[in-house]
DNA sequence: CGAACGAGAGAACGGACGTTCTCCCGAGTC
DNA sequence: GACTCGGGAGAACGTCCGTTCTCTCGTTCG
């Protein structure tokens, strides 16, 4: 098989068993079973663990950033698109195999340890909040708004998955439709 | 020694140990080092790792939420407490350390594997949302309004672990300042 | 045809770690 | 003083895991 499609489906078993039950309790002779490569192959295209963990790490942020900017550009300018984030979280709360925020999960079990790790942990955040800015400017709000949002976001994840509850979407849902209004009224009404 | 000084010895380094650098990276002899006990000891009052990881988690939670409530509670009831929650979360995030949420991040290092673990994790926070809940009815605000706190403290937490900035807890407190002013406008005062 | 190459399967190596075992010592008891 | 008991220090054991090595086999190219 050539190297580019063995690469997706290590990387596909990576993200699999990396995201469902946590960096160090996966072994590499796992992500070989899964995904089909032999160990050679494996080391040939990821030169040690650390590196497989951090391309799992890059891959999947672009993935899931790329997931929801398609789900809320399906829907018209403004509002309501900020308030289709929530929308999609709801969605990806109720998925089975939903463990809360890969990145924020990563950065507690190996954050301390591997600075490539914090480095994606805070690269996702960072671009995340960079877009949530970017809604919020396209729906005229205030770039205050958009930190109330990150929160509400990053807040829901982890309480959907600690508590097994995919209604924090709705909270946070709620909450947003508030701060919109505040903001609304904060700034006269301008967008 | 006796056997009590012991245990909150071990607890001790544990607790520094676990938070800081995960519950995997850290070994029994480690925690035999820095606690002083001896590993027979470490045994006998703990008969396996799991269980001195729960020990932990749980020691933690308690501790955390007195120490939260301690804060909160030497401000004069009524709003200005549920705003003290996020000026303690500020001064928690300027300590050298800090690592975001305990629970969180053990629940994403072994909430898949342990059921203690996630139990713990959600005990936490259903702890918390419940101390929430119980300022916000004091201040004679909605059940609604503890949620959406419970979201941006949550919130506030991970973001600042993850991008190691302490300003997270002023765009929580300044947020959720804007709903207490929502919900009272919502409510009619009544508070 | 034969030699070199690349790939897969899996054994092997080295180290780490959870847990248990051994050995030794000091205190208390008769 | 001998005997027992408990406790500390650390070796030992078994397992797991990241990584590398070996062996084999099919393919390609001269």
């Amino acid at each position: 098989m050539e190297a580019a499609a063995q690469e997706t489906r290590i990387l596909d078993a990576a993200e699999e068993l990396f995201y469902g039950r946590g960096l160090q309790a996966v072994g590499m002779a796992e992500i070989r079973d899964v995904s089909g490569a032999s160990l050679k192959r494996l080391y040939q295209l990821f030169p040690s663990k650390d590196h497989l963990v951090e391309a799992y790490l890059r891959r999947r942020d672009l993935r899931w950033r790329a997931s929801l900017a398609a789900y809320v550009e399906a829907r018209s300018p403004g509002e309501e698109r900020i308030l289709a984030v929530f929308d999609w979280l709801r969605e990806w709360f109720a998925e089975p195999g939903f463990r809360g925020c890969a990145f924020v999960n990563s950065f507690g079990e190996l954050g301390a340890t591997s600075d490539a790790v914090a480095e994606a942990a805070r690269d996702h955040v960072d671009a995340l909040k960079d877009y949530l800015a970017s809604l919020v400017a396209e729906a005229g709000h205030s770039a205050r708004l958009a930190r109330s949002l990150l929160l509400l976001v990053e807040g829901a994840i982890s309480t959907a998955a600690v508590c097994a509850d995919a209604g924090a979407a709705d909270d946070a849902r709620e909450t947003a439709r508030g701060l919109l209004e505040l903001d609304f009224a904060r700034t006269g009404g301008a967008g």
